[in-house]
DNA sequence: GGGTAAACGAGACGGTACGTCAAGTCTTTAG
DNA sequence: CTAAAGACTTGACGTACCGTCTCGTTTACCC
């Protein structure tokens, strides 16, 4: 894959927490005094995207964050208004998403490559796992459910969106169609395979989706 | 509603704790000992359903349910294997659902039928709430999980799938599609817009759902 | 010591829980019916004396003896009044002791051999802890303490003042001493440090007490 | 009596809730955050030694003292190893005793006072309940143990062992005598009576103890 | 360039819920 | 019919986090 998609992410972050040939040594004991917001930030999202991808949702509490942030439970209060929105934060920051959807004239083709990279990325990294756990934290965190709406799914339907009217003004697609109701049948299928998981989402599956809503499936 | 559908409840059960005729008179404190296994199994759950049904997710913890239910945690504990999988035998007791996926012989009106009264169960009734708490609450919690594929969207699937299959012996449906896809393409879809809400789910999304899937969406 | 003596028991039991020929096999479900009482009595206090020499009075719970013994709580509650008193008899049952005090003519050798014995008890053998756990317990269990009183510290008591004024009509001792203090002057002094241990029970120890008390301490 | 002696208390202290002429008002919701740590310390050990006086250790419970306290267990916990050592605590922090052995340059006078004072308030007021309860709980609690020997009974010791060891140097007891001994002879045999009670603790008890011990029983 | 205020770390605090354990009571069922 | 079996309520246990709050410290900014 040379080029990045909607919906997909460029690359986890690396995360190393020092040399190995660091000695256990005196452990830099930092004094408690204010430090630049910045770099506290940064720590915090570090700490928090770590945890995330490597331990998961249920291990993700605010005061692990804390406590391997070497921040305050204080300072996150200040910042994040809730778990959830901590956690989305920490994952934008570790993963580098980007968000492009490259016209190639054909929309059959770029819709396949789009949703088949998007498969790719639920089922191969550990983002599909995180993903999953932020959508079922969100349906009880008021504030991560905002958050979600507003900085992860809204903008990736409207790129989607967009790039289906581009190919309707090339007369690839008919008038009168909702696109918004054909991302909920592309993407939103691949969520309800990722979040119910009676059957695995497979390149085939990424195939019949496209296959399907594009020439319909009657005799 | 004159009849009842595929992924639909019939009713919600009653609440009712006691008529408000009955005087505060003598509290009929029951002793430790035990008690009819069925009985204490019927309260746990008729406690269980009316708080998740009242009060969501959030609300829903082990020991208010026990202290409603005047049941013990232990006795809990024993039965189920976590919080979820609690709240989801609550909720089956509690909506007393009616699988059924009849067939008019024309599959776009038995689609459409299913699929509007299925976006009215999420819209209209607290169902909606509530399934997606569940779906929310499975994904960091591997009991619910197991259960929420084996009992719930497991068998709704199979009877959209086995409708779609007379209907292709009809010869309604083109041979070589993949219904399970299908599946995931309407309620699926459904399920993204109920747990990622950028769009409400709306009667005519319902109606653009099959439409799309039936018919494509080609120029 | 070839010979057995008061506040002394004679040899713990042999606690054979079968033969290493048996197979770990089927664990010969016993029916729920009636069992001879005896029976069922004397598995009880098998399985509570190994316990409480084994693991001490804080993993003695009636559940883990019913348990151990085959039996169920509701035969447990039906002949014991409390936990301590299913302790105390289960000590009994396991420590086989002699109460006896012989009289050799010479009280402070008497005296002497009794006291070491004791002293040799409460600190070579388990029985020691369990003697303090079990008084321990006594003073939040008021069934145990009556039965401690009556069938432990009652008859010894007994034996000592007994054995003190058949010597005192030998004409050994005074007239006009009340010999039950002296009886919590040498044993009672035992019990101070097996139960507020600042101080060992030594050989040394036992022999301080008995001179202290016949001779006196003034210059 | 008009000094106060080794072993004794010189008080209860009163435990007074709050005035009666205070009015039921505003309730004073206190918020969530931290509290000077010495003054959470002191409801805490309020509610203890109240508790522990008033109920006994049969009713003593972490959870009982957090409540009353309007404290939280997990401060409990952070601060006292068990639910002895905070009885403990309690009990030192109710009972503001004295430790004090006055020589008049009679020993046995002095011993004499000292040991009916300790009669007198294991037999006249709750304390003696109370000790008998926690060198109860004592035996199968080790933290409470060590705090028991270290805070209590060894400092008691120490003292009755010095007082003899001047009246020693005055010429009044013999040279050659283990004190520590005669300690376990004196306020051992009260233990003793006070944990296995046969027989009470009486003036004339305490009287025969010193007697016996400074003069010996021989005929 | 010193003084001050904001922001920080640390972590104790009151809470809520967790999952476990044992005590003691009561129903069911086997013999 | 009766006693063993075992399911039940109760209540305390000790732990984990929550979100709040106090403290003392340290930097950054303003005068």
């Amino acid at each position: 894959m040379t080029s990045s998609f909607l919906w997909t992410l460029r690359s986890f972050k690396h995360f190393v927490n020092g040399s190995s040939i660091c000695q256990a040594g005196p452990v830099e004991k930092r004094g408690r005094g204010r430090r630049p917001a910045a770099q506290v930030r940064g720590e915090i999202l570090d700490a928090a995207g770590k945890l995330l991808l490597d331990e998961g949702m249920g291990a993700f509490t605010i005061e692990r964050v804390a406590a391997e942030a070497g921040a305050s439970k204080t300072t996150i209060y200040k910042w994040w208004a809730s778990k959830g929105a901590l956690a989305l934060d920490g994952y934008f920051h570790a993963v580098e998403s980007t968000l492009a959807f490259p016209d190639t004239g054909d929309i059959e083709r770029d819709l396949l490559t789009q949703i088949r990279a998007f498969a790719r990325l639920l089922t191969r990294t550990r983002a599909g796992r995180v993903i999953a756990e932020l959508i079922g934290q969100a349906q009880t965190d008021e504030d991560l459910a905002a958050a979600l709406l507003e900085h992860y799914s809204g903008p990736r339907r409207q790129l989607a969106v967009a790039a289906m009217e581009r190919a309707r003004e090339r007369g690839e697609l008919a008038a009168g169609v909702d696109f918004e109701v054909v991302v909920d049948q592309l993407w939103g299928a691949c969520y309800h395979r990722l979040l119910l998981p009676n059957l695995p989402i497979t390149e085939k599956f990424a195939t019949s989706l496209v296959r399907n809503v594009l020439r319909g499936i009657r005799a």
